[in-house]
DNA sequence: GGCACGCCTTGATTTAAGTCAACCTGGCCT
DNA sequence: AGGCCAGGTTGACTTAAATCAAGGCGTGCC
């Protein structure tokens, strides 16, 4: 774990409460690992003993459903933690989680950092915002999801990964194409014509993994 | 508010950590009143001044997208608090709130839960566990609204809505059929005509708001 | 090299659900 | 009573997206 992990972490915001020597104390109990593409690190089912923030890669959050399709829940970047809200629950993950490509994890104990918050009010404040705030996301998406057509929600999905400053506007889907797919609640089929009409309509180039956004307005009208 | 308004509140897990006497505090706070049919207790966008508890009667909460078209996200019954997630928040409310009944409301205040929230270390981790709980559930929504079709969602809605012991099987659908429609992401029309087909095979029988169960398991099978 | 495999694309077809429209019913009003 | 309106149902039609099927393309492996 070198100095850029460590800020990383510093700076998510179930640490970022923390006092320095506080700080320093939950650094003693975070261990750190990497996972090869593909490994799972937690099952659906398993006890949530630990929960986890990215420290490089991409881990996958799926949800198995009763039929057996399932469904990939979120997509967790470097800088953000997941898995901490079965920590509350004291219960099962609901999710399992597997990781894209090669990634630097680390893992916190639930148990530790539950009597951590115990004894820190100010902390409990800014999770239960923070909280609020992913339950405010979500809700969101259920927005989308029953409200968008797909083709609306693949706009809105592109138009939010638009970093601020790109001259010109573009992005580089970091994920499968099928896994985007999946996030959106579409098949990859409906995924790829989406991209296709939308080439045919000259709003957007694509190259590979590239996209190229020629009327950024004119998208932001469609979404 | 008589006693038995106290009583509910009380039991509600936002207070339900409270001392004795920090409760008798809380309900020097609070403000109960009645709303008729269709009043509108805040608007989607008005500060999140204050948070409520439903002592009788429904609301409804209501989304209204850019595009106009306006989405039920929750229906609260009593017992039940909601927008306490915008005080955390501290901004607006991103839904708008209206009866569909005439409906008793206590009012509580942001400002001074908070002030009792720091104060309170347990009550803290109550309320972490209990928005997870929330996150959770939001989170299932989304599976539903994206890998199940509309005739399971709706058995899905009808076998939670069931209560335990009932003899023989039968639910009261205690709020208008295009309030349900809407809850699950889908037309009047459709719910019509899911409940028409399941009618048909005999699976279920349907007098107004009255649905009696004829065979629970084939329900459950197909949800 | 050549073959297999995963990922993506494209076309043809099917299906679920939305839309549009007509109609029925019961409650409510003057 | 008569008329009106909201809520619900039903039918015909349209549309969006899923499904099925085929083929392209790059990568890795024997």
């Amino acid at each position: 774990m070198d100095s850029a992990d460590i800020k990383l972490l510093k700076e998510g915001y179930l640490l970022a409460a923390l006092s320095h020597q506080e700080f320093e104390e939950v650094l003693a109990h975070v261990s750190v690992f990497t996972l090869m593409q593909n490994e799972c690190l937690f099952d659906q089912g398993d006890p949530a003993t630990h929960f986890f923030f990215v420290l490089s890669g991409t881990v996958k959050l799926c949800r198995i459903a009763p039929s057996g399709e399932e469904k990939v829940m979120d997509l967790v970047r470097p800088g953000h933690y997941f898995a901490e809200a079965a920590m509350f629950m004291g219960g099962r993950y609901p999710v399992y989680a597997r990781v894209l490509e090669p990634t630097r994890l680390a893992e916190l104990d639930s148990k530790y950092f539950l009597g951590l918050l115990r004894s820190n009010t100010d902390l409990c404040m800014r999770l239960l915002s923070k909280m609020s705030q992913r339950i405010h996301g979500l809700v969101n998406e259920i927005d989308n999801l029953t409200l968008q057509s797909g083709a609306q929600r693949v706009i809105g999905y592109l138009l939010q990964q638009l970093p601020e400053g790109a001259v010109p506007p573009c992005v580089r889907l970091t994920v499968p194409k099928h896994v985007i797919a999946s996030r959106l609640g579409i098949q990859p089929e409906t995924l790829s014509r989406v991209l296709a009409k939308l080439r045919g309509k000259q709003l957007i180039d694509v190259h590979d993994d590239q996209i190229v956004f020629n009327d950024v307005d004119a998208l932001r009208c469609l979404s």
